[in-house]
DNA sequence: TCTGTTTAAACGTATATTCGGATATAGAGA
DNA sequence: TCTCTATATCCGAATATACGTTTAAACAGA
Protein backbone atom coordinates (compact mmCIF):
# COMPACT_ATOMS: atom_id res chain seq x y z
CA UNK A 1 0.00 0.00 0.00
CA UNK A 2 2.85 2.19 0.86
CA UNK A 3 4.16 1.88 -2.92
CA UNK A 4 0.78 2.87 -4.07
CA UNK A 5 0.26 5.73 -1.49
CA UNK A 6 4.00 7.22 -3.19
CA UNK A 7 2.80 6.65 -6.87
CA UNK A 8 -1.07 8.13 -6.42
CA UNK A 9 0.97 11.36 -4.41
CA UNK A 10 3.48 11.43 -6.95
CA UNK A 11 0.46 11.48 -9.98
CA UNK A 12 -1.51 14.36 -7.52
CA UNK A 13 -0.24 17.60 -9.28
CA UNK A 14 -0.83 19.32 -11.72
CA UNK A 15 2.49 19.60 -13.12
CA UNK A 16 3.62 16.65 -12.84
CA UNK A 17 0.28 15.08 -14.79
CA UNK A 18 1.21 17.38 -17.76
CA UNK A 19 4.97 15.67 -17.35
CA UNK A 20 3.73 12.20 -17.55
CA UNK A 21 1.11 13.44 -19.94
CA UNK A 22 4.09 14.49 -22.33
CA UNK A 23 6.36 11.71 -21.55
CA UNK A 24 3.90 9.75 -22.81
CA UNK A 25 4.31 11.09 -25.91
CA UNK A 26 7.85 9.77 -26.41
CA UNK A 27 11.37 9.77 -24.03
CA UNK A 28 12.26 14.04 -23.60
CA UNK A 29 15.10 15.52 -22.08
CA UNK A 30 14.66 18.14 -19.18
CA UNK A 31 15.39 21.33 -21.11
CA UNK A 32 12.77 20.18 -23.36
CA UNK A 33 9.96 19.99 -20.94
CA UNK A 34 11.13 23.11 -19.37
CA UNK A 35 10.65 24.35 -22.90
CA UNK A 36 7.44 23.33 -23.51
CA UNK A 37 5.98 23.92 -19.90
CA UNK A 38 7.65 26.79 -20.14
CA UNK A 39 8.52 26.95 -16.43
CA UNK A 40 11.87 27.78 -14.46
CA UNK A 41 14.30 24.65 -14.52
CA UNK A 42 14.44 23.92 -10.71
CA UNK A 43 10.47 23.47 -10.60
CA UNK A 44 10.47 21.27 -13.09
CA UNK A 45 13.47 19.06 -12.10
CA UNK A 46 12.00 18.86 -8.84
CA UNK A 47 8.86 17.31 -9.81
CA UNK A 48 10.84 14.68 -12.19
CA UNK A 49 12.60 13.77 -8.88
CA UNK A 50 9.73 13.11 -7.47
CA UNK A 51 8.07 11.21 -10.57
CA UNK A 52 11.13 8.89 -10.70
CA UNK A 53 11.19 8.45 -6.53
CA UNK A 54 7.65 6.92 -7.28
CA UNK A 55 9.14 4.95 -10.31
CA UNK A 56 6.31 6.15 -12.66
CA UNK A 57 9.44 7.44 -14.81
CA UNK A 58 12.98 6.46 -15.40
CA UNK A 59 16.37 8.32 -16.93
CA UNK A 60 19.01 8.08 -19.00
CA UNK A 61 22.22 10.36 -19.53
CA UNK A 62 23.54 11.03 -22.56
CA UNK A 63 26.38 13.59 -22.17
CA UNK A 64 25.11 16.70 -20.98
CA UNK A 65 21.24 15.91 -21.49
CA UNK A 66 19.14 13.34 -19.37
CA UNK A 67 16.75 12.19 -20.97
CA UNK A 68 13.23 10.93 -18.92
CA UNK A 69 10.64 8.26 -20.01
CA UNK A 70 7.59 6.50 -18.43
CA UNK A 71 8.91 4.42 -15.92
CA UNK A 72 10.02 0.48 -16.72
CA UNK A 73 7.56 -2.59 -16.08
CA UNK A 74 6.60 -1.58 -12.61
CA UNK A 75 4.00 -3.23 -10.52
CA UNK A 76 0.04 -3.45 -11.12
CA UNK A 77 -0.78 -0.09 -10.66
CA UNK A 78 2.02 1.53 -12.33
CA UNK A 79 1.29 -0.41 -15.53
CA UNK A 80 -2.17 0.35 -15.41
CA UNK A 81 -1.28 4.00 -14.80
CA UNK A 82 1.08 4.02 -17.77
CA UNK A 83 -1.75 2.08 -19.82
CA UNK A 84 -3.76 4.71 -18.99
CA UNK A 85 -1.48 7.60 -20.45
CA UNK A 86 -0.23 6.36 -23.44
CA UNK A 87 -3.61 5.24 -24.62
CA UNK A 88 -6.21 7.85 -23.67
CA UNK A 89 -5.76 11.00 -26.02
CA UNK A 90 -6.46 13.30 -23.36
CA UNK A 91 -8.90 15.87 -24.03
CA UNK A 92 -8.06 18.29 -21.73
CA UNK A 93 -6.92 21.53 -23.42
CA UNK A 94 -4.12 22.17 -21.32
CA UNK A 95 -2.32 18.80 -22.54
CA UNK A 96 -3.49 19.39 -25.91
CA UNK A 97 -1.51 22.33 -26.08
CA UNK A 98 1.42 20.91 -23.92
CA UNK A 99 1.48 18.27 -27.05
CA UNK A 100 1.25 20.28 -29.39
CA UNK A 101 4.63 22.97 -28.36
CA UNK A 102 6.05 19.58 -28.36
CA UNK A 103 5.36 18.87 -31.83
CA UNK A 104 6.74 22.50 -32.92
CA UNK A 105 10.04 21.82 -30.88
CA UNK A 106 13.06 21.64 -32.70
CA UNK A 107 15.78 18.99 -31.82
CA UNK A 108 16.58 19.09 -28.03
CA UNK A 109 20.43 20.16 -29.15
CA UNK A 110 18.96 23.06 -31.00
CA UNK A 111 16.96 24.38 -27.97
CA UNK A 112 19.42 24.68 -25.05
CA UNK A 113 22.81 25.17 -26.71
CA UNK A 114 21.57 28.27 -28.52
CA UNK A 115 18.98 31.15 -28.58
CA UNK A 116 20.24 32.14 -32.22
CA UNK A 117 18.51 29.07 -33.92
CA UNK A 118 17.17 30.03 -37.37
CA UNK A 119 13.50 28.61 -36.09
CA UNK A 120 13.56 31.44 -33.92
CA UNK A 121 10.64 32.30 -36.38
CA UNK A 122 7.98 30.99 -34.34
CA UNK A 123 8.39 34.09 -31.88
CA UNK A 124 6.16 35.13 -28.75
CA UNK A 125 5.34 32.45 -26.32
CA UNK A 126 2.72 34.59 -23.98
CA UNK A 127 2.47 34.87 -20.88
CA UNK B 1 -7.32 16.58 -16.69
CA UNK B 2 -8.44 18.39 -13.78
CA UNK B 3 -10.86 15.44 -13.13
CA UNK B 4 -8.12 13.08 -13.42
CA UNK B 5 -6.22 15.29 -10.82
CA UNK B 6 -9.29 15.15 -8.76
CA UNK B 7 -9.21 11.67 -8.67
CA UNK B 8 -5.60 10.91 -8.10
CA UNK B 9 -5.31 13.63 -5.24
CA UNK B 10 -8.32 11.89 -3.40
CA UNK B 11 -6.34 8.42 -4.13
CA UNK B 12 -3.52 10.51 -2.22
CA UNK B 13 -4.50 9.51 1.50
CA UNK B 14 -3.45 5.95 3.63
CA UNK B 15 -6.61 6.03 5.09
CA UNK B 16 -8.84 6.76 2.11
CA UNK B 17 -6.85 4.46 0.00
CA UNK B 18 -7.73 1.95 3.03
CA UNK B 19 -11.22 2.81 3.00
CA UNK B 20 -11.15 2.47 -1.11
CA UNK B 21 -9.76 -1.58 -0.46
CA UNK B 22 -12.52 -2.18 2.01
CA UNK B 23 -15.12 -0.65 -0.20
CA UNK B 24 -13.56 -3.09 -3.30
CA UNK B 25 -15.25 -6.18 -1.35
CA UNK B 26 -17.85 -5.15 -0.23
CA UNK B 27 -20.99 -2.30 -0.12
CA UNK B 28 -20.37 -0.49 3.79
CA UNK B 29 -22.33 1.73 5.89
CA UNK B 30 -19.91 4.37 7.60
CA UNK B 31 -20.56 2.85 11.26
CA UNK B 32 -18.66 -0.56 9.62
CA UNK B 33 -16.18 1.20 8.11
CA UNK B 34 -15.34 3.01 11.82
CA UNK B 35 -15.32 -0.13 13.50
CA UNK B 36 -12.69 -1.33 10.98
CA UNK B 37 -10.44 1.27 10.61
CA UNK B 38 -11.19 2.16 15.04
CA UNK B 39 -10.96 5.94 13.88
CA UNK B 40 -13.34 8.42 14.44
CA UNK B 41 -16.24 8.60 12.66
CA UNK B 42 -16.14 12.56 11.85
CA UNK B 43 -12.28 11.31 9.85
CA UNK B 44 -14.04 8.43 8.26
CA UNK B 45 -17.41 10.93 6.97
CA UNK B 46 -14.78 13.52 5.84
CA UNK B 47 -12.96 10.95 3.66
CA UNK B 48 -15.64 9.12 2.43
CA UNK B 49 -16.83 13.11 1.11
CA UNK B 50 -13.53 12.93 -0.56
CA UNK B 51 -13.95 10.21 -2.58
CA UNK B 52 -17.51 11.16 -3.36
CA UNK B 53 -16.41 14.19 -4.76
CA UNK B 54 -14.39 12.73 -7.00
CA UNK B 55 -16.50 9.51 -7.78
CA UNK B 56 -14.87 7.18 -7.12
CA UNK B 57 -17.26 5.86 -4.60
CA UNK B 58 -21.20 6.55 -4.22
CA UNK B 59 -23.17 6.24 -1.64
CA UNK B 60 -26.91 5.08 -0.91
CA UNK B 61 -29.50 5.62 2.04
CA UNK B 62 -31.82 2.84 3.66
CA UNK B 63 -33.34 4.18 6.95
CA UNK B 64 -30.68 5.62 9.36
CA UNK B 65 -28.13 4.10 8.02
CA UNK B 66 -25.77 5.34 4.86
CA UNK B 67 -23.80 2.53 2.12
CA UNK B 68 -20.62 3.56 0.40
CA UNK B 69 -19.56 1.07 -2.68
CA UNK B 70 -17.26 2.06 -5.18
CA UNK B 71 -18.45 4.56 -7.65
CA UNK B 72 -20.24 3.70 -11.06
CA UNK B 73 -19.48 3.52 -14.53
CA UNK B 74 -16.98 6.53 -14.34
CA UNK B 75 -14.46 7.63 -17.19
CA UNK B 76 -11.46 5.74 -18.24
CA UNK B 77 -9.11 6.52 -14.91
CA UNK B 78 -11.68 5.80 -12.51
CA UNK B 79 -12.69 2.37 -14.33
CA UNK B 80 -8.90 1.48 -14.32
CA UNK B 81 -8.97 2.65 -10.80
CA UNK B 82 -11.71 0.29 -9.54
CA UNK B 83 -10.87 -2.83 -11.73
CA UNK B 84 -7.64 -2.47 -9.92
CA UNK B 85 -8.68 -2.30 -6.48
CA UNK B 86 -10.82 -5.24 -6.65
CA UNK B 87 -8.19 -7.64 -8.77
CA UNK B 88 -5.07 -6.99 -6.38
CA UNK B 89 -5.39 -9.27 -3.50
CA UNK B 90 -3.13 -6.26 -1.60
CA UNK B 91 -0.18 -7.67 -0.24
CA UNK B 92 0.31 -4.94 2.31
CA UNK B 93 -0.62 -6.05 5.83
CA UNK B 94 -2.22 -3.35 7.04
CA UNK B 95 -5.00 -3.74 3.94
CA UNK B 96 -4.73 -7.67 4.58
CA UNK B 97 -5.30 -6.84 8.32
CA UNK B 98 -8.49 -4.58 7.79
CA UNK B 99 -10.37 -6.99 5.50
CA UNK B 100 -9.74 -9.51 8.18
CA UNK B 101 -11.46 -7.56 10.69
CA UNK B 102 -14.14 -6.80 8.14
CA UNK B 103 -14.84 -10.29 7.88
CA UNK B 104 -15.14 -11.09 11.19
CA UNK B 105 -17.65 -8.07 12.03
CA UNK B 106 -21.41 -8.80 13.05
CA UNK B 107 -24.28 -6.93 10.54
CA UNK B 108 -24.59 -3.58 10.67
CA UNK B 109 -27.19 -3.45 13.03
CA UNK B 110 -25.48 -5.27 15.58
CA UNK B 111 -22.62 -2.80 15.41
CA UNK B 112 -23.87 0.29 15.78
CA UNK B 113 -27.59 0.10 17.62
CA UNK B 114 -26.23 -1.71 20.77
CA UNK B 115 -22.74 -2.92 22.41
CA UNK B 116 -24.31 -5.62 24.14
CA UNK B 117 -24.57 -8.10 21.29
CA UNK B 118 -23.80 -11.38 22.58
CA UNK B 119 -20.90 -11.40 19.75
CA UNK B 120 -18.54 -9.33 21.88
CA UNK B 121 -16.43 -12.25 22.90
CA UNK B 122 -14.32 -11.22 20.41
CA UNK B 123 -12.94 -9.38 22.61
CA UNK B 124 -9.69 -6.66 23.25
CA UNK B 125 -9.56 -4.39 20.30
CA UNK B 126 -5.59 -3.28 20.30
CA UNK B 127 -4.63 0.19 20.46
C1' DT C 1 42.18 24.30 -15.69
C1' DC C 2 38.70 27.54 -17.00
C1' DT C 3 34.12 28.54 -19.03
C1' DG C 4 29.57 27.57 -20.36
C1' DT C 5 25.62 24.50 -20.28
C1' DT C 6 22.41 21.20 -18.29
C1' DT C 7 20.50 19.32 -14.35
C1' DA C 8 19.86 18.57 -9.23
C1' DA C 9 19.53 20.01 -4.49
C1' DA C 10 19.09 23.43 -0.57
C1' DC C 11 16.74 27.26 1.54
C1' DG C 12 12.99 29.90 3.65
C1' DT C 13 8.24 31.03 2.75
C1' DA C 14 3.49 30.57 1.23
C1' DT C 15 -0.23 27.50 0.59
C1' DA C 16 -2.84 23.27 1.10
C1' DT C 17 -4.17 19.19 3.66
C1' DT C 18 -5.13 16.65 7.72
C1' DC C 19 -6.30 16.22 12.30
C1' DG C 20 -9.08 16.06 16.85
C1' DG C 21 -12.89 17.86 18.95
C1' DA C 22 -17.26 20.01 18.91
C1' DT C 23 -21.46 20.86 16.73
C1' DA C 24 -25.23 20.36 13.21
C1' DT C 25 -28.41 17.54 10.41
C1' DA C 26 -31.44 13.70 9.30
C1' DG C 27 -34.18 9.74 10.08
C1' DA C 28 -36.68 6.37 13.44
C1' DG C 29 -39.47 5.47 17.17
C1' DA C 30 -41.98 6.65 21.58
C1' DT D 1 -42.55 16.83 19.87
C1' DC D 2 -38.74 14.70 22.27
C1' DT D 3 -34.98 11.46 22.22
C1' DC D 4 -31.69 8.46 20.30
C1' DT D 5 -28.64 6.97 16.74
C1' DA D 6 -26.04 7.54 12.43
C1' DT D 7 -23.82 10.70 9.65
C1' DA D 8 -21.99 15.22 8.03
C1' DT D 9 -19.81 19.59 8.72
C1' DC D 10 -17.30 23.32 11.09
C1' DC D 11 -13.26 25.13 13.68
C1' DG D 12 -8.42 26.25 14.88
C1' DA D 13 -3.92 23.92 15.25
C1' DA D 14 -0.43 20.97 13.33
C1' DT D 15 1.68 19.04 9.43
C1' DA D 16 2.85 18.43 4.64
C1' DT D 17 3.60 20.18 0.02
C1' DA D 18 4.79 23.44 -3.63
C1' DC D 19 6.88 27.55 -4.75
C1' DG D 20 10.83 30.96 -6.30
C1' DT D 21 15.47 31.68 -5.81
C1' DT D 22 19.95 30.49 -5.18
C1' DT D 23 23.66 27.37 -5.14
C1' DA D 24 25.97 22.93 -6.24
C1' DA D 25 27.26 19.08 -9.21
C1' DA D 26 28.27 16.85 -13.70
C1' DC D 27 29.72 17.07 -18.19
C1' DA D 28 31.81 19.17 -22.69
C1' DG D 29 34.95 21.84 -25.09
C1' DA D 30 38.75 25.26 -25.47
Amino acid sequence: MQRDLAVFKACADATRLRLLFLLAQRELCVCELVEVLDMAQGKVSRHLAVLKQAQLVQDRREGTWIYYSLGGPGSGLRRRLVEYLTEVGEDNEVVQGDVQRLCELAAPGEICASQETPVMANGDKGK
